[in-house]
DNA sequence: GTCTATAGTAAGATAGAC
DNA sequence: GTCTATCTTACTATAGAC
């Protein structure tokens, strides 16, 4: 249910997303909505934020900080999860979706959060392959711009390869320190 | 007028952006846009499209290829008046804003041409200053991936310096072949 | 907990006076 | 060309049966 929540927000954003939308997705009807988020379309995209969040805590920061593997397996493993998060370029990124202006300023705390969650998780990698605290985060803040702008220039040119040779990239920079 | 419009496009998005925000905006009762745009919202929205469109192309591509500069000026020129664009990090880009998906497939084409206009004309620079064909390319991509991505990440983290970071470290780049 | 039906509101869009 | 006033539709949200 979370499932088609989180995909009529991030492609559709907060604003474009209606309530039949929402509805339609999750197989559920308005009123069945309403009864599991009282509070209406806002809680709903506030748990598809929270649902996001545990996603990337569970997978992608736990990959990638698996202090069983070597830096770089846990590397590749990351961006590997990243891949499959973003299905490979043809899905949407939630902050991108959620940062939009509404009037609401309700998302805002948590995309900052997240952005610097995941700022700080690669930042880790920077570090355990030898990089200097600067560096480190640099480079952890590099890839979080190429990720998004690749996920936006995938969408708009219409061709995912974008998407995919920006991972490639940062695999191949950071390996190549 | 159009400005008005821009700036309400940009920041909320076309499902975001309600007649009465485009009023407001402008200056104008909504009866009165309506007697500019006939055909609503979907006809402000393509005279937005073709007004940036415009003027990227009367200001960013035409600093880029004046014949008169050295490549090194042009490309200083034309990352000048990207930031001038963007206001240094304060406004969103149209092409983000607008390639949320809608139900109408209206923008796309043009997000597609604005694109690939936009890495024809970086590529140029890169061939001015010696690079390959294939390098040229990759290197008018890569910019058009940072700055969006640059965009959404001053957003999302409120702090603007990551865009004009951004800026400077692609004509670092640029200049250091 | 899910549904049908409907309330209440804000949206996009028009009519017609000036 | 701009306005006030209004129409119609789509939206968010609720009531109440099952």
């Amino acid at each position: 249910m979370l499932l088609g929540l989180t995909d009529v927000f991030r492609s559709k954003g907060y604003e474009g997303a209606s309530l039949n939308d929402l509805a339609e997705a999750t197989g559920l009807k308005k009123a069945s909505l309403y009864h599991r988020f009282p509070d209406g379309k806002q809680a709903m995209a506030v748990a598809v934020m929270d649902h996001i969040e545990k996603w990337v805590e569970e997978n992608i920061v736990k990959s990638l900080l698996d202090v069983d593997k070597t830096p770089q397996e846990r590397l590749k493993n990351g961006l590997s999860n990243i891949k499959t998060f973003y299905d490979a370029g043809n899905k949407d990124c939630i902050f991108r979706a959620l940062s939009m202006q509404t009037g609401l300023t309700l998302f805002a705390e948590q995309i900052k959060g997240g952005m610097d969650a995941w700022i700080s998780t690669f930042s880790e990698i920077g570090l355990a392959l030898g990089q200097s605290q600067q560096n480190a985060h640099n480079s952890a803040l590099q890839a979080l711009v190429e990720i998004q702008g690749s996920l936006i220039v995938s969408r708009g040119m219409n061709d995912i390869t974008v998407f995919d040779n920006t991972l490639k990239n940062i695999e191949k920079r950071y390996l190549s320190d």
